[in-house]
DNA sequence: GATTTTCTGATTTACGTACATCAGATTTTC
DNA sequence: GAAAATCTGATGTACGTAAATCAGAAAATC
């Protein structure tokens, strides 16, 4: 049987009160009885048991989850990630709102993390833009001793606690490394299609895919990275031309969102050569171009995986307790036309008709 | 706040003990006030605190894992993953035992079943063999009320709970079309290499992998199946004269484990044309490999996920509570060179010096 | 050495559920 | 309609921890 609080009073020659007092850091206990507690403490092998602290003090958790707004399918599926959370809060104890602000908009991003601050929740989780007002603000909240876990694309040099999303330096170098090798013989340039700088994800996944297309298929000419603002609009006026201007382009790279956009254009310009496609997160648009032939491979994040993933760091950290390593890392999926996974229940779909 | 069970008691009119004997099914309640209780259950939407219960109860689950004994890497990794376990069993309340048979032994893991059936576990894991005598012995267990989850390796037709594994089939489309797109415009035949057709996995991947090949890249020639039995020596000796016999062979596909021999082989090899060599399961040697440029792509699926999923998806079986779905949905990791994984601590890692 | 301040112990209630006991009520059976 | 069988209610204890109260002990202060 595991030690118990009126274990560690008894090695201790205290009373459960003051085992109470050392274990919730209250005030009240000399130091040399402080230490002779966390001696037994240790000696022991004490473990709060957390189900029952947490059942004795009604604990819940309340948690912020601060996501971009607008039309871009695999931050609303996301979001429907949160929301199927928040169905599940009654029984995990959480108790969840969600927060969307423009994307690509520091200073509202900014607002929001401050908000959140004020509301002193259990922890923060924040899909990140890289700028260094949302750095202090992050690390305003950490000062406040507030956790807080990027989701999806991170925010370095802050003193955020977790990042809950793939490694997309290597997410870039896998696609090069696809695409030239899917390429083979062919030659021709490859084109990159992002939706902001302004964001950590895209940067690092273009720069891990050039990096390998440089050293290793140094063949193929790298076009001007196309920034579409993740706008399936915009995306498909874009790659229309890009297309148009170099019909002799063998493969797209879409690292960003408004792949709508893209797949609509690569839709009309059938004619031409088969051009070598691969693109990001796994929509109802991009697993249908996939089965189609239109686009090669999907590279995915699961975003309930990540959502899940969040959650427990964020309860963790709360309690101050370590977190499985392994568990908690979110892994790249590359899917091909064979390896799709069956389709979701519509719950947890995407809402239709938005972009990519 | 969440109902509890005065709640329901208030709700249906009766007395707590009342609602206690319909909620834990005791006997001593007619028919009619047990549905004036469920209908309050129903009504006010109760859910059991399973964290309250288990306190109460001071409930452990005892779990027995069945794996194959021998030196096989990833069957020894995925020991490991569950010693891990067995590690955190005090938190996680579950006192788990393993046992290991024979591989490839139908008559053993039968009487594993038995003897695991005789000490009433609230749950088995099991790696399955694939014969009638298997299912028949993991029949006997779902007819004893007894949770059974398989792992890595399905048992069709069988009565168990659940699959904590990958989609063999879809793993063996991937490899087909990787192979595929990989050779290019290269010819030549392709080389698979197998452990045993006893094993679903394995022939799951077989058929897909096939599949796929004949549907799609007809013109590379599929050589017969050459099963090694997992044995690094036999593996070794038989790619080796496969080589020898076909020089023009393009590709591999090693479907098993063993792949410390196929690696030997490769190596002794080198002197001919590359070899396109896709291999399941990430290893020390098959990482290496990776690295090397021997190996061109792994396909995975992660131990540690496996068990931890096995656990959860147990317990949720032992306590009558649903699973989140897509959370225990085992994904087929594909590793290249540039999107491996950081090396875990040797503590996560398989035992040296041991065939994969 | 008396007084104040600071610690410590003992005890109680609570969280939501499980489980046992026993008296009393309601049905069933003949 | 009485005896037997079955059902129901009331109550208490337990699980491991949190949190509060209050009396008494120990230490610090002057």
């Amino acid at each position: 049987m595991r030690p118990t609080v009126h274990d560690i009073a008894a090695a201790a020659g205290v009373s459960l009160a003051t085992v109470d007092r050392v274990l919730n850091q209250r005030a009240g206990v000399r130091i040399v009885t402080r230490e002779k507690v966390e001696q037994a403490i240790e000696r022991i092998g004490y473990v709060r048991d957390v189900a029952a602290a947490n059942l004795a003090k009604s604990r819940v958790y309340p948690f912020i989850f601060i996501l971009p707004s607008g039309d871009n399918s695999f931050m609303r599926g996301l979001e429907a990630q949160v929301r199927a959370a928040i169905g599940r809060s009654s029984v995990e104890r959480t108790d969840i709102s969600v927060v969307t602000v423009p994307a690509f908009n520091a200073e509202a991003l900014v607002a929001a993390l401050d908000e959140a601050r004020a509301a002193s929740p259990a922890g923060v989780a924040v899909v990140a833009i890289d700028s260094p007002d949302v750095v202090a603000a992050v690390d305003r909240l950490a000062a406040a001793r507030i956790p807080v876990v990027t989701l999806v694309s991170d925010l370095a040099g802050s003193a955020r606690d977790h990042f809950a999303g793939v490694d997309n330096i290597a997410a870039g170098r896998t696609a090069a490394s696809l695409m030239g090798r899917f390429l083979g013989g062919r030659s021709g340039p490859v084109a990159v299609l992002a939706g902001s700088m302004l964001v950590r994800d895209h940067r690092e996944r273009l720069e891990g895919f050039r990096t390998v297309m440089t050293e290793n298929f140094g063949g193929h000419a790298l076009l001007p990275v196309i920034e579409g603002q993740d706008d399936p609009a915009l995306v498909e006026r874009l790659v229309g031309e890009a297309l148009a201007a170099s019909p002799e382009i063998a493969g797209i790279y879409s690292l960003g969102a408004g792949n709508r956009g893209l797949i609509a254009a690569l839709k009309r310009g059938k004619n031409a050569a088969p051009v070598c496609v691969i693109a990001h997160e796994l929509t109802p648009h991009t697993r249908a171009a996939l089965n189609d032939g239109l686009i090669d491979v999907v590279l995915n994040q699961d975003a309930g995986h990540e959502v899940r993933s969040a959650i427990r760091v964020l309860k963790a950290k709360a309690d101050g307790v370590a977190v499985i390593g392994a568990q908690e890392r979110i892994r790249l999926d590359i899917f091909l036309k064979d390896n799709l996974p069956f389709e979701q229940g519509s719950n947890q779909e995407p809402a239709q008709g938005k972009a990519d």
